[in-house]
DNA sequence: GCCCAGGTGGGTA
DNA sequence: TACCCACATGGG
């Protein structure tokens, strides 16, 4: 899920999904391995997401992170508390906010929104939001209206990449599970 | 052939 | 602070 969210960055997740199994089928998806494999060797197993250059030194940059300071196990960074990992994450050069806040959400199951374009896209055309509006401004807007669960926020951010991509809207507007119908309930608009 | 996709960081004004 | 741009491939 961490190899995911780094190699998804501006980039359709088919594609991303393309060298997360190439990764696998190599059998590479293993910290250690990932650390030791040479950048040019890493580089071309994820050409298919586009940037593999850049993305090859982050996704190196993550496991010599998470060796040097949780002895490269998931399992141990997750115990060392939220806001302290997303802090060192956000160190980690090529990991923003929303990489960052993916790790915690997917990979290390923290009860953490994440917000994508797709999230901010929807609550600006709906006036929900300043265009202007910082990642934490939405991220807040979210995390104080809802309750803080990991299963709840994971939900909330797949309807709001379904609606941003038009499902839902287009086939059935009266559908309960529609994601603005949703997203109506946190009473947003009054906010900020 | 053109446009865009679930970002990030460096440069410039 | 606010833009602009490089990074790069694959699919519609």
């Amino acid at each position: 899920m961490a190899v995911g969210a780094v190699l998804t960055q501006s980039t359709a997740w088919s594609n991303a999904s393309k060298a997360v199994r190439s990764l696998r089928s190599a059998k590479l998806l293993v910290p250690g391995k990932l650390d030791r494999i040479p950048h040019r060797e890493l580089a071309p197993r994820i050409r298919s997401c586009g940037y593999f250059n850049q993305k090859a030194k982050r996704l190196k940059g993550f496991v010599r992170y998470l060796r040097d300071r949780h002895a490269g196990s998931m399992r141990r960074m997750r115990g060392a508390g939220l806001s302290r990992i997303r802090r060192e994450l956000l160190d980690l050069p090529g990991i923003g906010p929303e990489t960052a806040d993916s790790i915690l959400l997917y990979a290390l199951q923290q009860p953490v929104f994440v917000v994508d374009a797709y999230t901010r896209r929807i609550l600006s055309r709906h006036s929900l939001i300043p265009r202007n509006a910082s990642y934490e401004e939405i991220q807040a807007l979210f995390m104080t209206r809802l309750p803080r669960r990991t299963q709840l926020f994971n939900e909330y951010h797949a309807l709001l990449v379904a609606a941003g991509k038009g499902f839902c809207l287009k086939t059935d507007p009266n559908c309960p599970l529609c994601p603005l119908r949703r997203i109506g309930h946190l009473r947003l608009e009054n906010s900020l």
